[in-house]
DNA sequence: CAACTTCTTTAGAACCATTCTAATTTGTTG
DNA sequence: CAACAAATTAGAATGGTTCTAAAGAAGTTG
């Protein structure tokens, strides 16, 4: 127990450095806690509130440094789902999302399980980035 | 010329008054502008500059209170493709888009272009509200 | 059309997620 | 450990969006 945290801390430390970012107490921290279970979604504000109650002791300005960090080594990705706010997965993978609207979750749709035909070439001059499908869901009554 | 305008006008009253929205100068006039031509991709604050430069009169609190009376009458349909800002479109039947990263700018992808295969059925208590595709791209070298 | 009710518009304040700033602290390297 | 670079932070600033309360326009009724 006290090993496995141990261990993850040294995992995260080297995932940092191998993303080229200094492993602070803050980023170590965070990607511990980010990185231990399984995939996970998140806003700032619920990454911080999660931090704080896991004890750890970092600014909100710092999640959001951390967030956009970490989204361009690679260890996250952004969700657009919400023009309210901005959410982040884990789960850096192919794969697509429900999206709860009236509770503002995420959940994910594994893998290569949603195929998308017919995307037509883009016009002049432009490149497919990425291809998002977001399946927008309700509470039925 | 001065016919079509009026005919617009009286138009824009009729559809608004049938989604139960009082056709009030602004709402007229700003109806005229959104379904005058073809179809149309905008921000609130885009559609306030383009009415300003059309010579309509309009506060930025009544664009978007309009833009959600409209979207909420089925006239536009909100399109969530940035964190930061809202953007809407007059084309509110099925169809997908392109979102040109760099720029901001949307493009639709007609009709019953894109198919979307293998979308899970949703978690027990959820109905699927709408499947949104967003193919970003970006400028290419 | 007068009187009245109800809905709209509006300027400006308020809001809230996010970013920025400038000062302090921490990590790294020789 | 000294010295420099990079990261953290509190709090201010930003920017899109919503709210507020007051004034104005539209609809209704007699």
């Amino acid at each position: 127990m006290g090993k496995k945290v141990r261990e993850t801390a040294l995992e995260a430390s080297a995932k940092l450095r191998e993303a080229g970012l200094r492993p602070t107490r803050q980023r170590v921290e965070l990607a511990g806690l980010l990185f231990a279970d399984g995939d996970r979604h998140m806003t700032a504000e619920s990454l911080h509130a999660d931090a704080a109650a896991a004890g750890i002791q970092v600014s909100l300005a710092t999640v959001y440094n951390t967030l956009h960090q970490f989204t361009e080594a690679g260890l996250l990705r952004q969700v657009v789902v919400d023009a309210a706010r901005s959410y982040f997965d884990t789960n850096t993978g192919n794969h697509q999302h429900f999206f709860v609207e009236d509770e503002g979750t995420l959940i994910d749709i594994p893998g290569e399980q949603i195929e998308v035909a017919g995307v037509p070439v883009p016009p002049k001059g432009l490149t497919v980035d990425r291809i998002d499908v977001v399946i927008r869901v309700k509470r039925s009554a």
